[in-house]
RNA sequence: UCCCUAGUAGCUCAGUUGGUUAGAGCGGCGGACUGUUAAUCCGUAGGUCGUAGGUUCAAGUCCUACCUGGGGAGCCA
C-alpha cells in the first residue's frame, strides 16, 4: 500500500477510506480504551491524530510507541470530534524505529533554543525547526524564481580561489600540503608551488568578481552559493559558512540597483506570506509567547504584521551625508546617548546609528547610499564629487545590514588608481581589469546574506538557528 | 578579538552573610482515571554542583586560570 503524506491527508475529504501513513511520534496520550498518537512526517507543521483502540493491539507494540519513534499506520480516515478536522482510526501499526524515552532528548516539553542548538542533528524534528527549514526551502525556490522571471542567469562561481584581493574578510586556506612538514623555500617560507594548485588557495569570500566577468557577457546574472569567512565574529548575525546571493547587472546604475534590491526583498517576503502561512503562524505564536516575558516597550511587531509592512511599504532612500545630518541633529545624539558620537562626514556608521535610523527615526527599511570612498571597497564607483562612492546598504530592523552593494567602477584608470591606493595587487587582478579594458560598461550588483533574510522572515533572534548546522568560531559539530 | 553575564538532575531553574544527609517544576518510569489535545491525579528513580588549582576547621557558595553557552561591540552579508 502506498504511503500518503500528512499534508495531503489533513486536507482530504475521503472519510471512510483506508490509507497508510508513516511518521514520527510527537506525543501519545493513553486512555483506558484508546491511545491518541500525534504523528508528524515533516510535510506540514500540523500533526495527524492516530486513534488506537487498545483492545486491537498487542500491549508490547503500544509500549514502543514513544515520543520520537518512527511508526507506520494503516487505518480508516475519519472525521474527528476534537480540535482537529480529521483523524486516523488505526487498524495496523508497525514500529519502524524505536526511540528509548529514557535517552531520547526531545521530550514533549519546552526546550530552549540554546539546548536544541547542541542537538542540531535532532532539532529538525521540532515544530520550530521544521517550520524554519520549510520556509528556508521556499525562500531558495523564490530566489531562483524571481531571477528566472526577470531573465537572469544563474552562475556557479568557484568555491576555491587563488585571489586574496577580494577584501571581504579573512579567508580559510585550502591545501593538500603536509601541515606538520610543509615544503619550504630557501628563505624558510612555505613553497606553495608544490601545493595542489601550485599556488596558495582559499575558500571564496564572495563570487562578485567572477560574477562581474559573467555579467559582461550575459548582461544579468546571479550567484547563490556557499561563502566562507574566517572572521572571529561571535554574534547572532555572523556565520563562518553561509549562503549568499549576488546578482550582477550590466547597464545598471546605482538607482537601478536599488530598485532591484527593493523589489527582490519584497518579492521574497511576499512569497513567504503567500506560501508559508501555516509555518509563519506557528512561529508568530511562538514569538508572542516569548514576548510575554518582556516589558511592553521592548516588544517587537508581530511577525506576520511586520512582514506585510515591509512587503507593502517603500523603503527609505537617503545618502550617507543626509543620514549623518539626521543623526547629528537627533535628540538622541544631542543628549549624548550614542556611545559613539556622530561627528560629521567621514565617521563610519556604527550599529547603534543604523538601528536608530531604521528602528527609531524612520521605522522602515532604509537604503543608504553615497558613503565616503575611504571606508568602502576599491571596486565601488567614485561619484562626481570625488569623495563618495555609489555604494548602497539595505538596513533592516533587528538584523542591520541585509544587503550590501554598489555600482562598480568601470573606468580603467580610476579603478587602477584606487587599487594602488588601497594596496590591491593590480597585476594579479589583470583578468578582472580586462573587463575594464575591453568593452567596459556601467554595471552594478549586490550581495544578500541568505541566512540574514531567513532570520528576518522567521523572526528568529540568532542566525545559528536558521541554518541546519552552523559553523562558527570554535564550533564545527556534525 | 574586547566588554558584560551564566555554567547545580535528561531539560528549566532555586540554593540565605561559607556550616550537617543538595531542592522544585517539567520530562522519564510505575500506578489510577479519562475521546484525549504538551491530558489530569498519586507515587518513584535520578546529581563527581563546567574543569584545574587555591583560601579555610569547613566551599555549590570566596579567589585565580582555563573551557563552554548567552547578550553586546568590532568585522561584515
Amino acid at each position: 500500500m502506498k504511503r500518503q503524506e500528512i499534508k495531503e491527508i489533513l486536507s482530504s475529504e475521503a472519510f471512510g477510506s483506508t490509507i497508510k501513513v508513516n511518521g514520527w511520534v510527537r506525543t501519545k496520550r493513553e486512555s483506558k480504551n484508546v491511545n491518541f498518537i500525534n504523528l508528524n512526517d515533516g510535510t506540514v507543521i500540523h500533526n495527524l491524530q492516530i486513534v488506537a483502540d487498545v483492545n486491537n493491539f498487542d500491549e508490547n507494540i503500544l509500549k514502543k510507541i514513544n515520543t520520537g519513534a518512527a511508526i507506520s499506520v494503516v487505518g480508516e480516515l475519519a472525521e474527528s470530534g476534537g480540535q482537529q478536522r480529521v483523524e486516523l482510526i488505526a487498524k495496523e501499526i508497525e514500529v519502524i524505529g524505536e526511540a528509548d524515552p529514557d535517552k531520547y532528548p526531545l521530550q514533549p516539553k519546552r526546550h530552549t533554543l540554546e539546548f536544541l542548538r547542541e542537538i542540531a542533528h535532532l532539532r529538525m524534528r521540532t515544530n520550530t525547526f521544521s517550520a524554519i527549514f520549510r520556509i528556508r526551502h521556499a525562500m531558495i525556490y523564490a530566489v531562483h524564481t524571481f531571477f528566472n522571471n526577470k531573465g537572469f542567469f544563474n552562475m556557479h562561481t568557484p568555491i576555491i580561489t587563488a585571489s586574496d584581493a577580494e577584501g571581504a574578510g579573512e579567508m580559510f586556506q585550502v591545501t593538500t600540503l603536509d601541515m606538520s612538514n610543509p615544503p619550504r623555500n630557501e628563505d624558510g617560507s612555505i613553497d606553495y608551488s608544490q601545493d595542489f594548485f601550485g599556488k596558495k588557495t582559499n575558500l571564496t569570500v564572495s563570487g562578485q568578481l567572477e560574477g562581474e566577468l559573467a555579467a559582461m557577457a550575459l548582461s544579468k546574472i546571479y550567484t547563490f552559493g556557499p561563502t566562507f569567512r574566517a572572521e572571529n565574529s561571535n554574534t547572532s548575525r555572523h556565520l563562518a559558512e553561509f549562503w549568499m546571493i549576488e546578482p550582477e547587472m550590466a547597464f545598471y546604475d546605482i538607482n537601478d540597483n536599488m530598485d532591484l534590491a527593493e523589489e527582490f526583498l519584497k518579492y521574497l517576503i511576499q512569497y513567504a506570506l503567500d506560501n508559508c502561512m501555516d509555518d509563519l503562524e506557528f512561529l508568530s505564536q511562538r514569538l508572542q509567547q516569548e514576548e510575554k516575558d518582556k516589558p511592553a516597550d521592548q516588544r517587537s511587531m508581530e511577525l506576520i504584521e511586520k512582514l506585510r509592512f515591509v512587503a507593502n511599504n517603500d523603503f527609505i532612500r537617503l545618502t550617507y551625508t543626509e543620514a549623518i545630518e539626521i543623526l547629528e541633529n537627533s535628540k538622541h545624539n544631542q543628549k549624548g546617548k550614542f556611545q559613539y558620537p556622530v561627528k560629521g562626514f567621514g565617521t563610519d556608521l556604527q550599529s547603534e546609528h543604523e538601528r536608530y535610523l531604521v528602528e527609531s527615526h524612520f521605522k522602515k527599511p532604509v537604503i543608504l547610499t553615497g558613503y565616503p570612498a575611504s571606508i568602502k571597497a576599491f571596486y565601488m564607483k567614485l561619484n562626481p564629487d570625488g569623495r563618495t562612492v555609489a555604494a548602497m546598504d539595505v538596513l533592516f530592523p533587528q538584523i542591520g545590514e541585509i544587503i550590501g552593494g554598489s555600482q562598480r567602477e568601470e573606468n580603467y584608470e580610476v579603478l587602477v588608481e584606487k587599487m594602488e591606493k588601497m594596496g590591491v595587487p593590480v597585476e594579479e587582478m589583470s583578468w578582472y581589469l580586462d573587463t575594464r579594458r575591453f568593452g567596459s560598461v556601467p554595471h552594478s550588483g549586490f550581495g544578500l546574506g541568505f541566512e540574514r533574510l531567513i532570520t528576518f522572515v522567521t523572526g528568529m533572534g540568532n542566525i545559528r538557528d536558521v541554518i541546519a548546522f552552523a559553523r562558527t568560531p570554535k564550533n564545527c559539530e556534525f
